[in-house]
DNA sequence: CATCCACAGGAAGATCTGGTAG
DNA sequence: CTACCAGATCTTCCTGTGGATG
């Protein structure tokens, strides 16, 4: 009587994590490891922005989780210590892959600069030339320079947002006393290939490369952190080469190496294990890889999922098909479930969406005489498919479609 | 070696959503 | 209310193509 429903999980918990802020990917230490090099060529070119002069502009490249938003936080950090109250310089950080339009960059550095509420960027409605030209008096309102860092910027581009690039390399060109230096991260080396020539000279100053990290690297970074977050008895010496030695396959992927860590301790702790051990991060490894593929699925649009739900219905008979015997399967379940039927161009651009998702599978292949067409495969267990089956998108799709027993096909 | 299938995928533009501005 | 804006979504129209087949 009078026990909270939750007393019974904290008695369970015996807290192996001291620490759970320390295992987050966005968490930034104190210190980076194996990251010197790369520190030290920004924090050289940046620093002359403290004594109020424009920095060349930086292109960052290197693969996912290899500390490049981690480094120029910290850059953006250290700035801040030498400069509390942004006299000279101010640190602007933008993720182009969370904000992803050019009007939403505008926006988004807009409302970084500023801090008048009666000044602020609406997020829609305006044109975007009058962003543009607000963005400018906001800046050049006071007399510094702005570092502006534009992670995954590769996004954009692909997103068909070039100009947005031509805009923010020239803006110095329409600013009197304030300056703008560019920060550009990219997973792609290719990204200045992609860039439009005229945006492609202004952007390209210096640039550097992160690479990979190895096994042995990740076992430090993932050492350095499992020091501060847990008791050194509450995990096997095993665990942290286990995860780095995963990771590392993973093109040295740290942000993988902390998921795997992270996830490992929590599942020890649900189960009431007071050990973390190898088991922990196998099962560690397969919680993650369902979360993301089922939160992916979760979040696609109606059309999407009708179209994905083709796919599986067909794979329940025959491994391999074409974008026609997909077609067909959707063109019927989108009658079943009312909603409008989408031109086959519009779903070969859906079905190259889930290929890029890594839901599916999907290569041009030439029949010959058959056509060239792209074969189709799902590229994840058969037992995501039950996911799908249960949305509510299909609770009146009848059995008979289901299996496949309609003349229909 | 030309043909021809069954599409791929680019370009341009229409339609809709959710917002500002006057 | 109308006029307008950016962006997502979708259509219409289109040209391009790898390789088995005749």
């Amino acid at each position: 009587m009078g026990e909270s429903i939750f007393q019974q999980y904290m008695r369970k918990r015996n807290n192996i994590v001291k620490n759970r802020k320390i295992l987050q990917n966005t968490h930034i230490p104190e210190q980076l490891p194996h990251r010197k090099e790369q520190i030290d060529k920004i924090a050289s070119v940046i620093s002359i922005a403290l004594s109020g002069e424009k920095p060349s502009n930086i292109m960052v490249y290197g693969k996912t989780g290899t500390g490049k938003t981690a480094t120029l936080h910290y850059i953006g950090k250290e700035l801040k210590k030498a400069d509390p109250k942004e006299m000279n310089c101010s640190f602007i950080y933008v993720n182009c892959e969370v904000v992803d339009t050019p009007y939403g960059v505008l926006y988004n550095i807009g409302n970084q600069v500023t801090v008048d509420p009666g000044q602020k960027i609406p997020f829609t409605g305006w044109s975007f030339e009058k962003v543009y030209s607000v963005l400018v008096d906001m800046i050049d309102n006071e007399d510094k320079v702005y570092v502006v860092v534009l992670d995954e910027i590769d996004r954009m581009v692909f997103k068909k947002g070039d100009d947005i690039f031509y805009y923010l390399t020239k803006i110095n060109e329409n600013l009197k006393k304030s300056k703008v230096s560019l920060v550009g991260i990219s997973n792609d080396m290719k990204f200045l290939e992609l860039l439009e020539p005229k945006a492609r000279s202004r952007l390209g100053g210096e640039s550097l490369v992160f690479p990979p990290y190895s096994k042995l690297e990740l076992e430090d970074i993932l050492q350095e952190r499992a020091d501060i977050a847990f008791d050194p008895n509450s995990i096997d010496k095993s665990v942290i080469p286990y995860c780095a030695a995963i990771a590392a396959r993973v093109d040295g992927d740290a942000r993988i190496a902390l998921d795997l860590l992270r996830t490992a301790a929590d599942i020890a702790e649900r189960n009431g294990d007071s050990v973390i051990t190898d088991a922990h991060v196998k099962s560690a490894k397969n919680s993650i890889e369902f979360d993301v593929v089922s939160e992916a699925i979760k979040t696609l649009s109606s059309q999407s999922k009708v179209v994905l739900m083709s796919i599986m219905l067909i794979s329940e008979k025959e491994l391999k098909m074409t974008t026609g015997d997909v077609y067909t399967k959707y063109s019927e379940i989108s009658d079943y479930c009312g909603l409008s039927r989408l031109t086959q161009r519009r779903v070969t651009d859906l079905i190259s969406e889930l290929d890029m998702m890594g839901i599916i599978n999907a290569s041009v292949k030439s029949f010959g005489c058959a056509g060239r067409t792209k074969e189709i495969e799902l590229s994840v267990p058969k037992e995501m498919c039950s996911l799908l089956k249960n949305d509510p998108l299909f609770k009146n799709l009848d059995r008979s479609v289901r299996t496949g027993q309609t003349k229909l096909i």
